[in-house]
DNA sequence: AAGATTTCATACTATTTTATCTTAAAATTG
DNA sequence: CAATTTTAAGATAAAATAGTATGAAATCTT
């Protein structure tokens, strides 16, 4: 159950890193953040392009250069990362992939994945990156290999 | 929000084109399953290769031969299909696909991302081949392209 | 019974998508 | 100017998807 792609794991955690482990504020090095999670730093770079552009990073180049969030990580949601990462239309995709599936031509299985993808959408919503930041390093959970 | 690969949505839609519009036990034609749901032919043919081999239909070749389910539409789930295709750890990977993520050693979402597995899991697996066939002919659902 | 036909099975190749690496340009600091 | 760091384009690699060609089993026709 492949969920999310990879672009958009490494967007989530390297946030989740940044909000848990840095002052609010902050430029953090993308190299950094790339060994720490072990990610590819080129991919994990155009992915904060991606989220610079769109407004949820700004960056600054130079020595002691880096990225921060646009804004506090209140203000941020999963979905908001999620959905900026994935494309707008996430929550919106027919289970079995066909096009134009919806209450006037629905799937067999349209109704049933509709509930579904509202709940996650819901939850997703609900999460700010600043609730996740503290939940982290209240419960010490982890975002790269052990 | 894709969650299935290809070969698995082609696999549910061409099991639920049996059902739905084939008499229990008949031997359909690939080929008319194929050109019906407009799906490629020689992918389908590998993906009913597994469905055979994992005794969820079996074959028979030549003339008036094609595939038919191996038992019963009511003693195959979703889960049944799902599982077979995917793989038997489907229910059981982490949204952030990081390794090892468990009770001992939790990613930020893994709660929260159990519920909603066991959810999933729990509807795919009370929901049976002969109950999608019925509603399908019932409500009138599509399975392929307008 | 022979041979043509139908149909699934399988190996191999090609294409497309996704992910990663290479390289170099632009901005900033000191 | 030299060092650092993001930005960005383009090449390469890997995985998923699709197509081609051929083989093998069952049936039908004569």
């Amino acid at each position: 159950m492949k969920v999310l792609s990879k672009g958009c794991i490494y967007g989530l955690r390297a946030l989740l890193y940044i909000v848990s482990e840095k002052p609010a504020g902050e430029y953090v090095n993308i190299r950094e953040i790339s060994e720490e999670l072990d990610i590819s730093f080129h991919y994990l770079t155009k992915t904060f392009q991606t989220l610079t552009h769109k407004g949820i990073l700004r960056s600054y180049r130079g020595p002691n250069g880096g990225v921060a969030l646009a804004r506090p990580p209140e203000e941020f949601s999963l979905a908001d990362i999620v959905l900026t990462l994935e494309g707008e239309d996430f929550f919106n995709k027919c289970l079995l992939g066909l096009a134009g599936c919806g209450q006037a031509a629905p799937c067999p299985v349209h109704d049933f994945w509709i509930g579904h993808k509202a709940e996650l959408r819901t939850e997703f919503e609900r999460t700010s990156l600043a609730d996740m930041g503290k939940r982290i390093n209240r419960e010490k959970l982890r975002l790269g290999p052990v």
